[in-house]
DNA sequence: GTGGTCACG
DNA sequence: ACGTACGTGACCACG
């Protein structure tokens, strides 16, 4: 069997599904949807008997095409579709992104184009196509391997007029190609193709049976009957000729049919919600599992006495398969849920059954060499601390690694996506506010028990499917050698937290307050009002309409008040320089002097959530509160590292990367200059300006260091020569000149990221060293703006990931290494290309070595990776 | 909830 | 002509 590509005329069938269907359908916001159900009703009938493996639906956009531009003196005479129809286009196209259908629009391109193309590719590709329709228009795309299908309503009833070569030729007497033809001489009105004036179907047949094509036809025109068609061919060749231009559907428009037009699961959670804010309650029937139905985890059982849930342990670890979930919060334990092979089983402490107990139980479990899966790995292992023996799956974390760009991975979602069955999510369950607020209402033990089990069972029946996706995008050892042990590092360093110095943050913060009180005078005094600071509707009021200082507006919602414009304006008045240092200190006291301040635990520490499924690059994120974002560059908030210090009778000892990102691109691209460059270990930047220049090294000047260490920061971020102007503050043309020269210096380089780019278009996605993927969607962005992003990404993500990839490893490594040599020695912070230990005093210099060693060979690049390492009584001191 | 701003790598 | 450097998270104002 062939693999069946399906195609759909999306506006045309829309257009026939909004009169098919009564206009009274609304949403409960008023919008209307009887188009879209008919649409919908239309899809669902298509796919249940054409069975596609690949799906797409083409629209056209509302610009006008090059063809109506051509023929602007013919005015259209498709009647303007009513404001009901146009409010729903939209809506349907955004539908069928949820239901993970691409949706094609190209501009400058009808979706004919768009559809012909694609049907084409398919051919070469193989397969078998049908093109569905609501109008005869792409009947000259039909060929052995491609049908048109034309959808008829009638009294309720959905047939099919289909149409293959034999077809066409039966109603129009006409091959495919000749209805091209046909359509010259006869016209389209609905697409302003005039056609030969007194040629209708009948007449236009004719000549074609007769003379075969039109050009033949011309050339014995003296021939073609009747006379009236004779001479408005002879007088309107011309036109014709355009004509036959304008109805030939175009085979090469930009658009790539490739694996991401493979059928997906419709009727996962986003469209799920979808049908139900649309209020199209009749598909929800086709979701496997209703709203407040969980039949994934079919029926769990209750298990209330410690005999009873042990046996239950037992059986799941004798089965060497269990998925396992415990709902805790602040170590409080509210359910456990196991499920392995047909049974759910769900135990809620209480009575007999102690938390004790269950815990007892869970960490044998996960010390019993079972298999077990879970949606939260980190969260347990927060919970029951065990070493790196077991072998635990986390189905969120394999769900990320498949698609980063979805960044709020949860069960839930999980179970949409690899199930295809949709489960309530914890926040309908239990709500946003957490167990223990939930835990008063009465049907607690129901929803609690819901909620464990679902995730269990999601988890169980989700890892074969997970892994095997794994497997197919080379992503498994990623996984299992990066990804699922660094799990426990993170869970230790949580726990362990940070020492944060509550005195010392409030002598900080008061400090600011003093001087931020004097600011607000003077400012309010300058400005000759009081006005709200912080705002910046206010401040640009205040300073570009009352003060009339000189406002490049910037932003949609007004000018723009950024630190860039009002740097440039801080000589004009003396306001400026206020206000920026308002912002400043403002911004130090409120996000990070009195903000950590609440973090602070019972036992003084500072307990931050390392975000493992969040970014697109595979980097980790800080977050409640962010530690990845303590001020640095500048002294005065620099200060505040120094509230931060190890316990009593410990140090910090610090490493960071010496320039990772630059490292890894010089191995990737195998330049042997950058590569020579960092083998001489002198600074890198000046070296860069001494080659690109063509300075010797010692004469190269601070300013031409700068200018060279900024195109390196470019280069990794994806060069634009605007970019670079803007970080530089030069000219785009002077931009231009340093990139040129620098490619000019490093030509690897310059093939190196013109591979990346065309590997992410071929591909879809950017692949960092170690496998970890990052697709782009926006390479194949009609936008300039989206595609040029696209590129950027494409050229930063492979170093970036790479970085990331690294780092990780060094994390497994060095805890590895101190749970070994210096079992009291804890890490505590990763900040992307910097780790942080708490250490006692007398080990330091030995951690240090640990620390430095395990980070520069965490991987074996064609240059060194160097470390900066420090020891400090505070973390200011330790940097 | 979104946009503007700004802290970090 | 267009108008951005790559990756994050937190706070504030405002509708």
């Amino acid at each position: 069997m062939s693999r069946k590509l399906v195609l759909i005329d999306g506006h045309s069938i829309l257009f026939r599904a909004f009169f098919g269907v009564p206009l009274t359908m609304t949403a409960p916001d008023g919008l209307h949807t009887n188009a879209i159900f008919g649409f919908l009703n239309i899809l669902g009938k298509v796919i249940d008997e054409e069975k596609p493996d690949y799906l797409a639906v083409a629209f056209d956009l509302p610009e006008p095409t090059f063809r109506h531009e051509l023929y602007a003196a013919y005015k259209g005479n498709r009647g303007p579709a009513p404001d009901e129809f146009h409010e729903q286009t939209p809506v349907m196209q955004s539908l069928l992104s949820d239901m993970e259908i691409p949706v094609l629009t190209v501009p400058g391109w009808e979706a004919d184009d768009i559809l012909g193309t694609l049907a084409r590719q398919g051919e070469q590709q193989g397969m078998t196509v049908s093109v569905i329709s609501g109008d005869r228009d792409l009947l000259q795309i039909v060929s052995e391997r491609t049908e048109v299908v034309i959808p008829k309503t009638k009294g309720g009833q959905t047939t099919y007029e289909r149409y293959d070569p034999a077809a066409v030729k039966e109603a129009f007497g006409v091959t495919p190609e000749g209805f091209i033809e046909l359509k010259a001489l006869m016209g389209d009105s609905s697409d302003n193709v005039p056609g030969l004036p007194g040629v209708g179907p009948k007449t236009a047949a004719r000549i074609l049976e007769t003379f075969g094509t039109i050009e033949n036809a011309h050339a014995h025109v003296d021939e073609v009957k009747p006379k009236k068609a004779m001479e408005a061919m002879r007088d309107h060749y011309d036109d014709l000729m355009l004509s036959l231009k304008l109805v030939t559907i175009r085979t090469d428009a930009p658009v790539q049919l490739d694996e991401s037009f493979r059928l997906g699961h419709l009727y996962n959670q986003n469209a799920y919600e979808t049908f139900k804010r649309l209020g199209m309650k009749s598909f929800l029937s086709r979701f496997e599992v209703k709203e407040g139905e969980d039949s994934s985890a079919e029926a769990y059982e209750s298990i209330t006495g410690p005999g009873e849930a042990a046996k239950v342990f037992e059986a799941a670890a004798a089965s060497g398969h269990a998925g396992l979930s415990v709902l805790s919060e602040k170590g409080r334990v509210y359910a456990a849920a196991l499920s392995f092979g047909d049974r759910t089983c769900v135990m809620l402490p209480g009575g007999d059954l102690t938390e004790a107990y269950l815990l007892g139980c869970v960490k044998t479990l996960m010390t019993s060499g079972a298999a077990l899966s879970v949606t939260d790995a980190k969260h347990l292992l927060r919970l029951v601390p065990v070493p790196d023996e077991g072998r635990i799956f986390d189905v969120v974390i394999a769900s990320y690694l498949l698609d980063p760009l979805k960044s709020d991975w949860t069960y839930d979602t999980v179970a949409s996506a690899y199930s295809g069955v949709n489960v309530p999510s914890e926040e309908e369950l239990i709500g946003k506010k957490g167990l223990l607020a939930a835990s008063s209402s009465e049907d607690f033990p129901e929803k609690v028990s819901v909620l464990a089990s679902a995730s269990a069972r999601i988890a169980y029946r989700t890892e074969g499917p997970l892994r095997g996706k794994l497997k197919d995008a080379e992503m498994e050892r990623l996984f299992d050698e990066i990804e699922m042990p660094l799990v426990y590092v993170l869970a230790s360093m949580e726990n362990t937290g940070i020492l944060a110095s509550r005195s010392e943050l409030k002598k900080y913060s008061d400090s600011l307050g003093e001087r931020i009180t004097e600011l607000t005078e003077a400012i309010f005094e300058a400005a000759g009002e009081p006005f709200n600071i912080q705002s910046p509707k206010q401040l640009g009021h205040i300073l570009f309409e009352k003060m009339g200082l000189p406002g490049g507006k910037k932003t949609k919602t007004g000018y723009s008040t950024a630190a860039d414009v009002l740097e440039k304006l801080s000589a004009k008045h003396p306001i400026v320089k206020d206000i920026l240092e308002y912002r400043t200190l403002t911004k130090l006291k409120s996000t990070y002097a009195d903000g950590l301040t609440a973090f602070i635990e019972e036992d003084g520490r500072i307990r931050t959530s390392f975000k493992q499924t969040v970014t697109a690059t595979g980097r980790l994120s800080s977050a409640d509160p962010n530690l990845q974002n303590i001020p640095m560059r500048e002294e005065l908030g620099r200060l505040i590292r120094k509230c931060f210090f190890p316990k009593e009778g410990c140090v910090f000892v610090d490493a960071d990367y010496s320039q990772i990102e630059l490292r890894i691109l010089a191995h990737m691209s195998g330049d042997e200059k950058l590569i020579e460059a960092y083998r001489e270990a002198k600074d890198i930047h000046r070296i860069t300006a001494s080659q690109v220049f063509h300075i010797p090294f010692e004469d190269v000047t601070d300013l031409m260091r700068r200018n060279a260490k900024a195109v390196n920061f470019g280069i990794v971020y994806g060069i634009s020569s605007f970019g670079l102007s803007q970080g530089l503050s030069i000219s785009r043309q002077e931009a231009e000149a340093y990139i040129e020269q620098y490619f000019e210096t490093y030509p690897k380089i310059k093939a190196f990221l013109d591979g990346l780019v065309a590997s992410a278009k071929e591909n879809g996605y950017a692949v960092s060293l170690f496998g970890r993927r990052r697709p782009i969607p926006e390479l194949k962005a009609a936008n300039y703006m989206q595609r040029s992003f696209g590129e950027r990404a494409a050229m930063n993500s492979p170093i970036q990931g790479t970085a990331a990839d690294i780092m990780k490893i060094a994390m497994i490594r060095v805890s590895k290494r101190l749970r070994e040599e210096l079992p009291e020695a804890s890490l505590i912070l990763q900040i992307h290309d910097e780790l942080l230990l708490e250490v006692p005093e007398a080990m330091a210099e030995k951690a240090r070595e640990i620390l430095s060693e395990e980070m520069s060979h965490a991987a074996e690049l064609d240059v060194a990776l160097e470390t900066d390492s420090h020891i400090g009584r505070n973390w200011y001191d330790a940097k």
